[in-house]
DNA sequence: AATATAACCGAACAACGTGTTCGATAACAT
DNA sequence: ATGTTATCGAACACGTTGTTCGGTTATATT
């Protein structure tokens, strides 16, 4: 890739992270975009269609990187479901997001950020799935509903605790979240 | 009120319910409404100063009409805490939604619905609290967490059910309600 | 019935955001 | 050195929002 599009890339996404822990998703404008990237209009328009794709490329390289589990971790990175048995992977979820890089908190607690929680179910989906032999599910209702159930959970609980300042530790949370599935 | 300040009100609520079941709250704009409700752009915004404050307006009269303890209900109609043991409120509320009166289906199906969310959030609270003593919370969480996991799973419950075109019957998709609270 | 009040109309307007176009310039790969 | 490709930046058409204002019509009051 042609390093001018990659840094012309990098600066989009470097502010639109920027932009999201001062304003709301579509609060933030694409001129808005284009002064902080210091980019012209045109090459904005050349990189993504419009600004929900854009979100769409940011979710996707966000999730990669908190969920994927094809890559090697070079750097030490502790991956999310490469954990000992005494915690799990939702912990480490859980302590991963405490972090907040790339600002996911930000979106998470934002209005009108419903494409971003689809984004975000859809792999937690994944990752519930992989994890359902940990809860009980009670023998009235369909594995469709649980797994909704658990998965919604899981978004309300991180939800609530960002609400509040996030005064919890990650265990504590991780106790709450076990407690209700 | 001035009649015509009333039946000007009464076409608005109608253009919006009725655009409402074909589109998405945020793709609604001003000028169809005043085109459906077949009034003048001044008269519009002489009545709600944004499209928010008459989603807001129509919040008010919705829940009001739901949630609200303090009317006669001089049609027999039933009223969501007025019955007897056997049935719960729940139950009462899920079978009132099915019946989808001033589409309030489409709102809570609907993208970008936050600030319907918000509201009906608020007025859930009220009726969550009045029926905590149903609900078994677990000693080592706190009250606040409970109830917000109570009204979560009661959205997330129905919005499930939407999504699925509402195929159960209320009282099924209350006893699912139940098995995971 | 006459009058004052208040709501409505509707056209025009400014402001803002979106997405496109195009010729010129600069960086890149070979 | 040369051809390709990204970027620039200004201008543009378009749609939506919310306001303004003079004229018209319905309502309430007497």
């Amino acid at each position: 890739m042609d390093r001018r599009q990659r840094k012309t890339r990098e600066a989009i996404f470097h502010a639109f992270t920027k932009l999201l822990s001062q304003k709301d998703f579509n609060q933030i404008t694409v001129g808005e975009i284009i002064e902080v990237a210091d980019i012209g209009r045109a090459t904005f328009y050349s990189h993504f269609e419009t600004k929900d794709y854009l979100l769409k490329a940011f979710c996707e390289e966000l999730f990669c990187h908190i969920f994927d589990t094809e890559n090697d971790d070079p750097h030490g990175h502790r991956h999310i479901f490469d954990c000992d048995g005494s915690d799990s992977v939702f912990l480490h979820l859980f302590q991963h997001l405490q972090k907040n890089d790339n600002n996911i908190l930000a979106l998470l607690a934002s209005q009108n950020n419903d494409l971003f929680l689809k984004y975000f179910r859809a792999n937690l989906e994944t990752l519930v799935e992989s994890q359902l032999s940990l809860f009980e599910r009670p023998t009235n209702i369909p594995e469709a509903f649980w797994k909704n159930h658990i998965i919604s959970t899981f978004i309300e609980t991180l939800k609530w605790w960002i609400a509040g300042g996030m005064i919890e530790t990650p265990e504590l949370i991780t106790e709450y979240f076990f407690s209700v599935v």
